[in-house]
DNA sequence: ATATAATCTAGACAGTGTCAAGATAAGAAA
DNA sequence: TTTCTTATCTTGACACTGTCTAGATTATAT
């Protein structure tokens, strides 16, 4: 929570501020709440002054999705540090980190999938770390494969079925697309570990 | 193609005309170009008249979803009648018929599904499309259970575990996120067939 | 100190979803 | 048939939205 002080009468460091205030209005007012002027005007400013730092609407969007992909990025990374060496855990623990982000920053989980953001408007800073990211799952495959616990192949066609399983299971979830029958037999870490379970060679379990 | 002849000069079968006029715009121009007024004025109607046949924007958009559910069931539906005897191919023409649907029908595809349909508004004609679609898949799913190609075990926990599969597999096709590296060296059917088979025990295959 | 560039404001434009009042037609009741 | 009632459709308005232009203000560099 850290605050620029200075408050100069005409200027700010707005940029961060604007993202910041879209990260915050994402997280508790929705998707659907996100718009430029209410940004603008929550940050204190007139309603075009962003235009001074983003060329569009999406380009406010593509900042909060880096924001956000950022944040998982870490979430992933400290997971990864924890089990790394614990591999019977390490896919299991992996793909739950993944699906508690999910299930805690929804919206800003919408926002940096589905929708919104177009494929075509490739900004090279979304793609780096979107990359990060995946390289991560690509480790954790690997070191599955190595173990035993996943089949061998190319890693990278193996990670982006894992990733596919997991995000299915997700985005599934988050659009209410999971049949009540399910919901209330199992809860979602049993759900998410039978899904995965249903891709390895051994079956994995969940810490705690 | 049926047509209403009788052009009233005030009215017409509205409705219909307004779920049909949005199908197109959807498949036309996009999921952003779809407005009520829009679908208004290409009805050749006023602006506020779809609110006499539709609560809201998102009830007009439900409509369109409920029409993109039964052209995907009849789709399923059809390959289901076609392969429910030949097992070996049955899964992955399934996967397959899915895929294509999504690929070919992209806007109406991410309508159904991702984003604008909130978990909350669950309009029961919707909810029995789903249900119905989803029933194929949990069918698909215990035919290659008893022909030892899937796992056994709850068959709608592994119907979930499939479809979130294939459906994670589409979404991060249709979102740009499946790495270069990967749609360059494979292609989709390929990619689609690895990753159903992590999940089963014994390898299948594409038909032609 | 002055010129140049970055930043911000104010105002406008064409869109949007939605609501309220009223016109128009169709169907039911008399 | 004529009248009443209800469904449908139009017009106009309201508060929003994203984006553009012109101008004010400040920081930076010369």
């Amino acid at each position: 929570m850290e605050m620029e002080n200075k408050n100069p009468y005409h200027h700010g460091d707005l940029k961060n501020a604007l993202i910041r205030t879209g990260v915050e209005i994402l997280a508790r007012e929705g998707v659907s709440a996100l718009s430029l002027r209410k940004v603008a005007r929550r940050a204190g400013v007139s309603h075009s002054a962003p235009y001074a730092h983003f060329k569009d609407k999406q380009a406010l969007i593509t900042a909060i999705s880096i924001e956000g992909f950022k944040k998982l990025l870490q979430i992933l990374e400290s997971t990864f540090q924890e089990y790394k060496d614990d591999t019977g855990y390490l896919l299991s623990e992996t793909a739950w980190a993944y699906f508690n982000f999910a299930i805690h920053e929804t919206d800003t989980f919408k926002v940096m999938f589905s929708g919104i953001l177009e494929k075509e408007k490739k900004d090279p800073d979304l793609v780096a770390v979107v990359q990060q990211t995946y390289q991560i799952v690509v480790r954790v495959v690997s070191i599955c494969q190595s173990e035993g616990i996943l089949a061998v192949g190319d890693a990278n066609l193996v990670a982006t079925a894992v990733w596919a399983q997991i995000y299915g299971l997700i985005s599934l979830y988050l659009e209410g697309q999971i049949s009540h029958s399910i919901l209330d037999r199992y809860n979602l870490k049993s759900i998410l570990l039978f899904s995965i379970n249903q891709i390895t060679l051994i079956p994995i379990q969940l810490k705690n």
